[in-house]
DNA sequence: TACTGTCCGTTTGGTAGCAAACGAAATCAG
DNA sequence: CTGATTTCGTTTGCTACCAAACGGACAGTA
């Protein structure tokens, strides 16, 4: 598991265990968690200008779209919840979904402190059209790996997601 | 590598391909690379709260603090680069960075139209203080891992940030 | 010495993201 | 019922983030 496929990267690496010399560090926890932060970076960016940006729509945007085609209409609160977004944000990324006409607020009957979203005709159209795409993009950002490694990855991730999402 | 640690979040992922149901996707890649967003996501937000909030620091500002830190006085681009932020978001992180006292701005004589960014002593200060703490709390959001798997995680995601940078 | 193009960092306009404050609506206690 | 509490989504104030436009400063050419 060594080097290989990107010296430069690793190079770089070194460079900062160079300059910070003899402190007493966990290097294998911080190359760990900020290659974590980097690929997220690195995939998110190009997933808006590659996929995205066509359809004019950000990863929130995207996500939120998603989930509300994998479950249908929802709450705000549920919605936020399964996007991974606090409800303010929610409330943001819905008002710019709603101004493209991607999908709808409905108010509840029964509890008038509620509010549902749902997809558009426009909306299901959308995310119907852009995810078999979405999905190929998904391939070839983990293009280098095997399939035990893309399943060694997402289980490694999870023990991460768990932890830090605890409490 | 099964289930065992987060029977919960694999829960969740398996009622996903119930909804998607018979559609031809990559379950593995997509399955990854979500991973890898949800991951960044939560430990750039526990770590603002848990460590980087106590100094007044944003993840973005830590970053930059940081990279002062490793690589001494940068110039703005160099800067940036490092940082992996576009210039015009630099400028503001420095801006934010440069309110709080943390760092300063200063012409290059030979050419006026640069500028470089450099530590100011509190900017030292601050750093070197959090940064052992920072540290320990990389070592917590990979304590579930083993040395060997921070290593296969971090070159496993270093596969895929030389895959989504590429041109 | 002007003209031209290029190279800087900043600004602009837009979206996203959070925490905390808010106001309306529901619920609970008595 | 009525007043207090809780539970919703939204708003507010800030920071961050990008792409593209901008304007000043350098560099090359004639």
């Amino acid at each position: 598991m060594q080097n290989r496929a990107n010296p430069r990267l690793l190079d770089a690496e070194r460079l900062i265990q160079e300059r910070l010399g003899d402190r007493r560090l966990d290097f294998d926890s911080m190359l760990a968690v900020s290659n974590i932060y980097r690929a997220a970076t690195a995939v998110r960016r190009r997933a808006e200008r590659a996929v995205l940006s066509e359809f004019g729509l950000s990863w929130g945007g995207f996500t939120t779209l998603w989930v509300l085609w994998v479950w249908g209409e929802m709450q705000t609160a549920d919605l936020a919840d399964e996007c991974d977004l606090s409800k303010g944000t929610l409330t943001g990324v819905v008002k710019t979904l709603e101004r493209r006409g991607f999908v709808e607020r409905r108010q509840v009957e029964s509890d008038r402190r509620r509010v549902t979203v749902a997809l558009t005709g426009a909306g299901l159209d959308t995310i119907e059209r852009l995810f078999p795409r979405f999905n190929l993009y998904e391939g070839e950002m983990v293009g280098e790996l095997s399939t035990t490694e893309k399943r060694e990855l997402a289980e490694l991730l999870r023990r991460v997601i768990v932890t830090a999402g605890e409490r």
